[in-house]
DNA sequence: CGGTATCCTAGCTGATACTG
DNA sequence: CAGTATCAGCTAGGATACCG
């Protein structure tokens, strides 16, 4: 199973990451790709189901978003609500945790675009040099 | 160039979801494998040169730390003071920006902490399940 | 509908070797 | 010392096809 191996290697990279710092625990969740959309789009409906949310969020295979929501689930952050029936119908939404975490990372959205303007100085050079390959 | 390139993609991905929350474009650099280390070694040390980084952050590559720093740069989260002589000595440091970044980091790692222990409930399946492959 | 299994590609990563 | 260029391995992510 692929989701297995991933935990493996997560583990193993946050075996020596841990020590350091929680916060790298969690980025290794978050800090995938198109985590961070689940969540934000779980936080404006109560509710979602698989379908709807891939659609939102175009361009995200299947795969991955079971994937991303499997462990966000794994990560308390998520949850599923099944209903046997068919065709099936799978409801996620976000738990007690994830809405603590709504207001970390509302305060990281603000200090991010706080500083988003303000690139006129001596680190656009860098920023610049990025952007337009020199 | 390498980081061109890197830049580019970073565009693209972003160009469809920066719409949508502001923070997913510093994620696209702090999501990255050892940013945070990084910025969390950074924050020790009040200046810090680029092989005495690298040693700390046993593991990594002078090509990989080169561009993360360069990101870091780029996002104005590290600043860079170079000494133009022989043997070169190039120190790098924490921005105002970074600093304050510390803070909500600080805050995630308290998120990240406070629930680390309370797994035992329904939430733990899921966690169980994902960490011994099923 | 909601997933999982499989295959395939792109890009991240790290090791090595080489400059200024 | 502080990188950059180059090469090679690995893995995440996407597309497809197929079950419950």
């Amino acid at each position: 199973m692929r989701l297995g191996l991933k935990e493996d290697e997560a583990g193993k990279k946050t075996s020596m990451q841990s020590t350091t710092c929680e916060v790298l625990t969690i980025w290794e969740v978050l800090g995938k790709r198109w985590a961070l959309l689940i969540l934000k789009n779980l936080s404006t409906k109560e509710a979602i189901r698989f379908n709807e949310l891939k659609k939102v969020l175009s361009g995200i295979s299947s795969t991955v978003l079971s994937e991303r929501l499997f462990e966000l689930e794994g990560e308390g952050l998520v949850s599923k609500k099944i209903y046997t029936q068919i065709p099936p119908k799978v409801e996620y939404s976000l738990t007690t945790r994830a809405k603590e975490l709504e207001v970390i990372l509302k305060d990281l959205g603000k200090w991010a675009s706080r500083w988003k303007y303000l690139e006129g100085t001596k680190t656009m050079a860098a920023a610049t040099a990025g952007k337009k390959n020199i």
